[in-house]
DNA sequence: GTCAGTGCAAACTTTTTGCAACTAC
DNA sequence: GTAGTTGCAAAAAGTTTGCACTGAC
């Protein structure tokens, strides 16, 4: 499916949420859907912010954006995250599932994909619960941090010994 | 093992975790550590900061919690979760390893424990990542929210084909 | 016409930072 | 004695809220 085919697509089922939960459509509702749908990856309110302000398309207030994103979120058509300091948020619908690797030391996130993974993850029972969606987050240290971090405990070491 | 032996063995990882990083040795570091470790379940720094000051043991600030933290974490000794707005803390040394089911609507968060799950996920090959942990957040609605939601639909189209 | 939704600014919450005082080494 | 730590208060960062105005229905 092309992007516009999915900008449509997403348009629809966002109309018909809005429908079946008896709020408006609103032209800024659209214009937040449109510009994330436009974003590859994560992004913060504040990217959201700036880069809809940049094209100068529509002007949105940053408590639209989150009002807006509560919505979104609720229509299963984004998903957020919370590695690091502020919400991150991506795009759900027509995406591949991933996961995420987190390094500790500097905060680098890599996404992976693996359907093995993928398989166990969706076939657990859950019990009295209807799941919606998931997010794996893998924490460690990236080979750079990894080489970082010996070289400073040798330097503690020689430290020690003189 | 029981919990005075955890602890222990926790306040020797942690010393030398601090020798071997050319850290101190502080009173606040250990009593800290020992909190962390009769507290069961997730906390946050604010409950973690009213338990010392009531426990009267020893009075530390909120600064110097977020950098003993920042050490626990380092040593793996503690582990952070970010649900909710406020970051979540858990003891991790000795521990049942657990996935969390977060409910989208209310934010009520329940463990659970699948082994497949979790060998599937420690079976896992990263490449160039040194895994240190992980945490798997499974969204969606509780039973109690699914209800109250379609009680609201109901109400809705209702009102519509008046 | 009505009321949900919007923009703005102020308030609030959580976390970080700068600095003087303290203390582990 | 020195430099890593602490406590405090101020600042920063992210998010929520109150209120007057607007526009979708």
């Amino acid at each position: 499916m092309d992007t516009q085919n999915v900008k449509d697509t997403v348009r629809q089922i966002f109309t018909e949420y809005l429908n079946t939960n008896g709020h408006r459509k609103t032209p800024e509702r659209y214009a937040i859907l449109d510009t994330i749908y436009s974003i590859d990856g994560h992004f913060d309110i504040d990217t959201l912010y700036s880069l809809m302000l940049n094209q100068e398309k529509f002007r949105v207030s940053r408590a639209t954006l989150y009002n807006t994103i509560i919505l979104l979120i609720d229509a299963r058509l984004v998903i957020k995250h919370q590695f690091g300091n502020s919400s991150q948020y991506e795009k759900s619908y027509n995406c591949n599932t991933h996961h995420h690797q987190i390094c500790t030391q500097c905060g680098k996130v890599t996404e992976f994909q693996n359907d093995e993974l993928q398989s166990a993850i969706e076939s657990t029972k859950l019990s009295r619960f209807q799941l919606s969606h998931y997010s794996l987050y893998i924490y460690g240290m990236c080979s750079k941090c990894v080489r970082a971090k010996n070289r400073k405990k040798i330097n503690n070491n020689n430290k020690k010994e003189k």
